[in-house]
DNA sequence: CAGTGAGCGAGCTTCCGCTTGACTT
């Protein structure tokens, strides 16, 4: 028996950090996270007795409780220091019921910050574990079983196999759903913005209408919805007596947006950077585990799975010594700032921030890549900006009066900079007023109006999926990626133009879904199962008396859908006019996995069914026999196959794009490398070698036929006839 | 950087939330 003692935490890479503050008295291993969970292949729960739950080790976390059983042998004290939220307390507990044995001792080890005072403050106070709590995270687990596990088997009876439900994959989805419906229900209005010139002493500044008599000004600028109007007043805008009414300039503070947390952090690379979720994670790691640079190895940020703004004492006093030494005193407010979280943070982490607020990302240039310093600069920048002195805008209205009209002009002007110098991207400030401007007449050069509709609302990317996700307080900083790939994978939504798009599938489940469970899919459902849970937590529930609160309804609507299953079953199918090449019977058009299906209404006696997806055409032939080649997606993603049946031919997906190469006549075309990953590449290969990881778009100049090759931003210059680019 | 190439209707699917590597389908 050695006379230290064992540290049990949840990431290898935060072990790493605590043992430079710990020393040689203790060792510290990592637990990867949870190490029991429910079987996955039953539902594991005991309803008929008190919901006990059936917990078991999953197969990949074997080794990791082997390891953890061996060196745990060793010390009499376990120190357990999962994270300090509800997930952590239910890991501690299940660790210590997993390594439990005469004699041993464990406590409870709990800190917000990996640094070294709040480590050594933790170790004075730890304590016990936190049953109540414990119990919240049971009850979590317990209820989310319960609605994935007992409404998925009725999907695969209603719709087909291999289908899912779940309370926050289905909410997810039903968003995506709802924006659909709203963009398809949208009518556009008609309206017209007016526009005039206006000029004194010699300056020149556009106004808009903004309000006429007999109207009220509802903040917004008034706009004739027709050109009937516009006809009828103009010639009264050009015939009235135009002096500037008024001119006031007021002096604002803007103020800097707070650090990130997981979701504004995928929010902000995506719209800045065009980065995915995914790949905004999976960069995010690397920066966390850290990276070697310049021989030595050392994490750049904190943590970035994270739903808090805190930031750690030691990293605020390092965030305001180095303003105040690369911008001087100017740039610092007069006390720290802070930031409030969202009620429902569970605050276990701080914000995500460079661990070294002096590691500016000019001295990283080089050291890492490419990808990785765009995005270590933009958590620099935010972190860096969130504590630096306001910015100060100047914002002038101006308004003209005409007869029964009044025109406005606004503009800004920047006073002070402020935090915008280090993160300019946080605001777009206008163009200023022109100077020398005054109370009194002035002349009307000229006056126009333009048409245009009112837009309906866009579709989300996945990164703003997650942002209306995270404010409905459904999900978790750790399973936002995860849970847009199971509604992917599931075949509910689809990706185009970086947009979701609800599929038929999609549409179907999620309406059946609503319908039959409209208490649990509604989006505030998990605000009042955190309620339940919060309450658990403090003791006030028990555990048994939050799931049955659940399973009531649950059940009820479970029986109820179940009486109907032949009658939602015969909703689901829609009679066509084919027949049944093989019977005669009526065909029947259903919803399936990989789009709808035609089935012969004879089924089970008549087994035949043939795919309803209209291929799509590549406009080419197949050169073995002659057939058209159509798009499929096969095991590894999208290629080309003949549509004759017996025809076996095969190709690469072509992207439309001709090969960069001088005078190589080729096509770029689509493959995988051995690891999975697409890259392009020359249709001559290995006659001409040219490769790339860039996605080239499909794209040409609609005059000149430039093929572009890079990811071009629409409506720039073609680069061989020079006038703007439309898309092919 | 470089194969391959479907299937819903069969005999298993499925949940959410913690955390990193395994590891060739």
């Amino acid at each position: 028996m050695s006379g230290g003692s064992l540290v049990i935490i949840e990431s290898p890479a935060k072990a790493k950090t605590l043992r430079g503050y710990l020393g040689k008295d203790y060792e510290i291993v990592a637990s990867m996270g949870h190490v029991r969970d429910l079987p996955k292949q039953r539902l594991g729960v005991s309803v008929d007795a008190g919901f006990k739950p059936q917990y078991t080790v999953p197969s990949d976390k074997r080794s990791t409780i082997e390891a953890l059983r061996k060196v745990s042998r060793r010390f009499d004290t376990i120190f357990l220091a999962a994270d300090p939220d509800r997930e952590g307390e239910a890991i501690c507990w299940h660790l210590s019921e997993l390594l439990k044995r005469e004699g041993v001792t464990f406590r409870r080890l709990k800190f917000n910050e990996i640094t070294k005072d709040a480590v050594l403050g933790a170790l004075k106070r730890a304590g016990g574990i936190d049953m109540n709590l414990v119990d919240a995270q049971q009850a979590r687990r317990v209820m989310d079983r319960l609605v994935g596990y007992r409404i998925s088997p009725y999907l695969w009876r209603a719709i087909g196999s291999g289908l899912s439900a779940g309370r926050v994959q289905t909410v997810a989805l039903r968003l995506v759903q709802e924006r659909e419906n709203q963009i398809a229900e949208f009518v556009p209005v008609e309206y017209w913005p007016i526009k005039a010139r206006f000029e004194q002493n010699g300056g020149e500044l556009s106004a808009s209408l903004y309000r006429m008599a007999g109207r009220r000004a509802d903040g917004d600028r008034h706009s004739p919805g027709s050109r009937e109007e516009v006809d009828r007043i103009l010639p009264s805008i050009r015939a009235a007596a135009w002096r500037i009414v008024s001119l006031e300039t007021k002096k604002a503070p803007l103020k800097p947006l707070p650090p990130f947390i997981t979701s504004s952090l995928q929010q902000s690379a995506s719209s800045a950077l065009g980065m995915s979720p995914s790949r905004t994670m999976s960069l995010a790691q690397d920066l966390y585990e850290g990276m070697d640079i310049g021989g030595e190895h050392s994490g750049l940020i904190t943590y970035m799975r994270t739903d808090s703004v805190r930031i750690a004492p030691e990293a605020l006093k390092s965030a305001r010594d180095f303003l105040l030494a690369a911008h001087g005193p100017g740039m610092l407010p007069p006390s720290p700032r802070r930031f409030r979280s969202s009620s429902r943070s569970q605050d276990a982490h701080e914000a995500i921030r460079p661990t070294d607020v002096t590691r500016t990302p000019e001295s990283l240039k080089g050291r890492i890549s490419d990808q990785h310093l765009r995005l270590y600069s933009l958590i620099w920048r935010r972190f860096t900006a969130s504590q630096a002195a306001d910015a100060e805008v100047e914002r002038s209205v101006l308004i003209l009066g005409g007869g029964e009209f009044e025109f406005r002009a606004t503009g800004e002007r920047l006073a002070s900079k402020g935090f915008l110098e280090i993160d300019p991207h946080q605001a777009s400030i206008e163009s200023p007023l022109p100077s020398g401007l005054s109370e009194g007449p002035a002349r009307l050069v000229d006056v126009s109006a333009e048409q245009c509709f009112t837009r309906p609302p866009s579709r989300f990317t996945e990164a703003g999926l997650v942002a209306e996700m995270k404010k409905l307080g459904i999900g978790r900083p750790s399973t936002y990626v995860s849970i847009i790939e199971t509604i992917k994978k599931r075949g509910y939504v689809a990706i185009s133009e970086k947009k979701l798009h609800p599929t038929e599938l999609g549409t179907t489940t999620v309406r059946l879904l609503v319908e039959l469970f409209p208490s649990i899919f509604d989006t505030s459902f998990t605000a009042s199962m955190e309620e339940l849970l919060d309450s658990v937590a403090s003791g006030a529930t028990g555990y048994e008396e939050a799931v049955a609160n659940l399973q009531r309804p649950l059940d009820e609507s479970l029986k109820a859908a179940v009486e109907n299953l032949d009658s939602v079953r015969r909703e689901m199918t829609r009679p066509t006019d084919e027949k049944c090449p093989q019977c005669g019977a009526q065909l029947l058009l259903k919803p399936g996995r990989f789009g709808s299906y035609l089935s012969c209404s004879d089924y089970p006696k008549c087994r035949f069914r043939k795919s309803a997806e209209k291929a799509v055409d590549s406009g080419r032939t197949c050169p073995e026999c002659g057939a058209a080649l159509v798009f499929k997606t096969g095991r590894y993603g999208r290629y080309l196959g003949c549509s004759s049946a017996s025809c076996k031919h095969t190709e690469p997906a072509p992207t439309g794009v001709p090969c960069p190469e001088e005078g190589c006549g080729g096509e770029l075309v689509e493959r995988r490398s051995k690891k999975g990953r697409v890259f392009y590449s020359c249709s001559r290969y290995p006659l001409c070698r040219h490769a790339s990881w860039r996605r080239p778009i499909p794209r040409r100049c609609a005059r000149c036929g430039f093929p572009y090759l890079e990811e071009t931003p629409r409506g720039v210059k073609c680069p061989s006839c020079r006038k703007p680019e439309s898309p092919s």
